[in-house]
RNA sequence: GCCCCCAUCGUCCAGCGGCCUAGGACGCCUGCCUUUCACGCAGGUAACACGGGUUCGAAUCCCGUUGGGGGUGCCA
């Protein structure tokens, strides 16, 4: 009757934000888990109380919802549920598969030190037989010999001699349980069948395994490591060298179709080679199988490209109403003289030119700013270098502009006629007016942008600047 | 040090023994379009780390070397 079903859970710390390596991580487990038809289900996982940040649950949470990667049922949170790896801890120790250790740390290092730098436990308390006390700990007893060996689907057969494993700490001298041990307590009593996470904790997998086998955990545990994410130096994301925050991309502008869709690419490829594409094709085509094995850099200027893409896919209503709170947070203009209907006129301009959200306001801060803010190397191109045909341009337009049809047909004409008589570029005779109007050399069309701003501002401007010859 | 993993253009992916003169994407460069920028379009640049095998045949399989990464916590 019941198909074996796949079960896969996100298991973040609230140790820090979202960030990138763990939302392609939730990524990659949502798509299998949608795949496959199963359930992705989250575990907090806050057994280190000293260094869990319980108001960081909810700035993952929202981030992953802003990913769209929506979860099956009631995230669980560790922190709740010590009396399960109580329960566990009393399991092991009775069966002899763990026992107490009343070795320091400094002491643990100590002895590693003096065998000769090789670092790991030692083994010291193993037959001691001692019980609970004040800065004792439990440790899982390692077999000494034989291997300990799993087939991940994306790496293959990888085996560990148990010789090289230490005696590992399963509870802390607090009485708290390490993450190993409610890792391995958990993955079974949720039911969990497939484990996808980054490569970092493929050396703790023989442990979770060593666990599972000592506490008779039911089914097996399928493991899929994923390959890490990587900076330009090829080394792991590291939340304090690296860029890596969810949450800093939001507030920059990213579209989270365009950030789901990038991560998806990052040792994952749709075999047609068509990389931009709905999530729903990607959950259709994934397979963990598929997953690469090394470790991919994380590139934002491709991301960016992405970004653009989605950009100018939306509707433009769509991207009015994306752009809102950057056009509101912020902006380069005082709130009150902001009007959401002159922004409407210019949008699908700007939508095509931006590559991410947070850009917006700067195509269009001279429309709502009393002043353009003036670019300096763009003043010094044009209007000082190019000082004789910004003169007689702005001279001309200020004598044309006064009783023009004032639409992007009239003022072309009235500008270029400039153009014609003197025959000269189009592109160096916009130039003046737009350095005058906008402060730069760059932007929205020019004509568009002086029909939003009206006969009189563009007047003005073009008279100020002109007066600074 | 020890353990584990990885190795195709600068970057991300395709390639799963012959279809490879190695394909696509980002980036970069050139041109076209054009009132700037951007978009779009047309081109270009650029890689199978090295050495041995296996095989009629290897980017694809095996071994080694080199290089890179990860782990080595009473963090996860």
């Amino acid at each position: 009757m019941s198909s074996p079903q796949v079960r896969v859970r996100f298991a973040p710390s609230p140790t820090g934000y979202l960030h990138i390596g763990g939302a392609r991580t939730a990524l990659f487990n949502w798509l299998f888990a949608r795949r496959m038809g199963g359930e992705f289900v989250l575990r907090i996982e806050d057994t280190d109380g000293e260094r869990s940040r319980p108001e960081l649950i909810d700035v993952i949470f929202r981030a992953l919802e802003w990913l769209g990667l929506d979860w099956d049922g009631t995230p669980v949170h560790q922190s709740e549920r010590g009396h399960l790896y109580s329960a566990a801890i009393e399991t092991l120790l009775a069966n002899g598969d763990a026992y107490w250790c009343a070795c320091s740390p400094e002491e643990v290092k100590a002895r590693a030190e003096a065998r000769g730098g090789t670092p790991g436990y030692d083994g010291h308390c193993r037959e001691r037989g001692l019980g609970p006390g004040v800065g004792h700990v439990v440790r899982f007893r390692v077999a000494d010999t034989g291997t300990t060996a799993f087939d991940d689907l994306i790496r293959g057969h990888v085996s560990f001699e148990n010789a090289n494993l230490e005696d590992f700490v399963v509870q802390r001298s607090n009485g708290s349980p390490m993450f190993h041990l409610a890792n391995a307590v958990d993955d079974a009593d949720q039911g969990i069948t497939h484990v996808i996470r980054g490569e970092d904790l493929i050396n703790v997998t023989p442990k979770v395994l060593l666990l599972r086998h000592a506490l008779q955990a039911p089914g097996e545990l399928i493991f899929a490591h994923l390959p890490l994410i990587v900076n330009e130096k090829r080394q792991k994301l590291s939340k304090r060298r690296d860029d890596v925050s969810v949450g800093d991309y939001i507030d920059r502008g990213y579209l989270p179709e365009a950030m789901v869709n990038y991560l998806a690419t990052l040792g994952w490829g749709p075999s047609d080679g068509v990389e931009i594409r709905p999530l729903a094709e990607i959950v259709a085509m994934f397979d963990v199988s598929d997953v690469g094995k090394s470790g991919a850099f994380f590139d934002v200027k491709k991301l960016q490209h992405f970004n653009g893409e989605y950009i100018r896919a939306l509707t433009v209503p769509q991207f009015v109403s994306r752009s809102t709170r950057w056009l509101f947070e912020d902006a380069p203009w005082p709130a009150e003289s902001f009007d959401i209907a002159t922004f409407e006129v210019l949008a699908p301009l700007v939508q095509e030119r931006v590559k991410l959200l947070a850009e917006v306001p700067s195509f269009v801060d001279f429309v709502f700013a009393a002043e353009p803010t003036i670019d300096e190397d763009s003043w010094q191109k044009v209007m000082v270098k190019g000082a004789d045909l910004a003169v007689a341009v702005l001279d001309h337009a200020l004598v044309q502009f006064a009783d023009c049809e004032w639409t992007a047909a009239g003022l072309d004409a009235a500008l270029f006629s400039y153009a014609e008589q003197h025959e000269i570029s189009k592109g160096k005779v916009q130039a003046p007016v737009r350095v005058s109007v906008t402060g730069r050399t760059v932007g929205p069309p020019l004509f568009e942008s002086l029909v939003v701003i009206g006969r009189d501002e563009t007047l003005r401007r073009l008279g100020s600047a002109r007066a600074r010859l």
